[in-house]
DNA sequence: TTTCGGTACTTTGTTATACAAGGTATTAAA
DNA sequence: TTTAATACCTTGTATAACAAAGTACCGAAA
């Protein structure tokens, strides 16, 4: 096997880190449904599952953060297109300045990695 | 209480997210003992308490990326200084290339979320 | 020589979450 | 009325972070 390295495993703990901003940030986009979201972010090397979204958005919409409303579809059942709430934006916008931040963070310490160490008299 | 809002939820997953990287980040600055690699990412603010460190990095030594050496303390019992190894060093590079694949991911589907929708009509 | 405060490392039990896998339901067309 | 395609939902499992408590070392003061 040995399928799961540890640059794998990390990866796929990246992905879930931001998964919940990644689906708020798809719906601000526009209403979709499960499989548009999960295709949307499929397109941009996010992987979700269904197992994994359906409960995601029940909770999100038990928060007040999306609603939902049902929609016919060319073929098949009918879709539950979520959308986002107000409430859903507001929050969305505090995360966009937490993922900022996470993003600065994480690019000081990766910069810092990138030079010799301080205090670093090899040279010399 | 309501401490847990959703947006505090959100922001703890995506420390979690990277936490591995971070570590092995401030590990290839230099060697550090656990205390201290708390305190780094602490000034960064990605908060990391001994309870999930310690665990950590002992399965990080157990995959071969990290390696350890006991060193006197000033005060106060020996320290456990990790360091990264070479096979460390690889995957780490290998994170380096995920972290900022992530980071277009989430910023492409951002910058789409921050303008108005794709044959949107409503300016007309 | 014992106790105490500070520091450091470790473990245990709980909780949350993602996911695999399987299940139910709707539709239209064969 | 079966089948295929699509869609939604649930259950059980594994993993990981964390809170909390425990162990151990050291030096200095009592």
């Amino acid at each position: 096997m040995e399928t799961n390295t540890i640059v794998e495993n990390s990866r796929t703990q990246m992905r879930r880190g931001v998964l919940e901003y990644s689906i708020l940030l798809v719906l601000r986009s526009g209403d979709e449904y499960a499989s548009s979201i999960i295709q949307k972010l499929k397109d941009v090397d996010i992987i979700v599952v269904e197992g994994t979204l359906y409960p995601l958005l029940i909770r999100l919409k038990n928060l007040g953060m999306l609603s939902y409303r049902w929609e016919e579809s060319p073929q098949g059942p009918p879709r539950k297109y979520y959308m986002i709430t107000d409430k859903g934006r507001e929050q969305l916008s505090e995360l966009d300045a937490t993922w900022q931040e996470l993003v600065k963070s994480v690019e000081s310490i990766r910069n810092a990695s990138l030079l010799p160490p301080a205090g670093d008299t090899s040279n010399l």
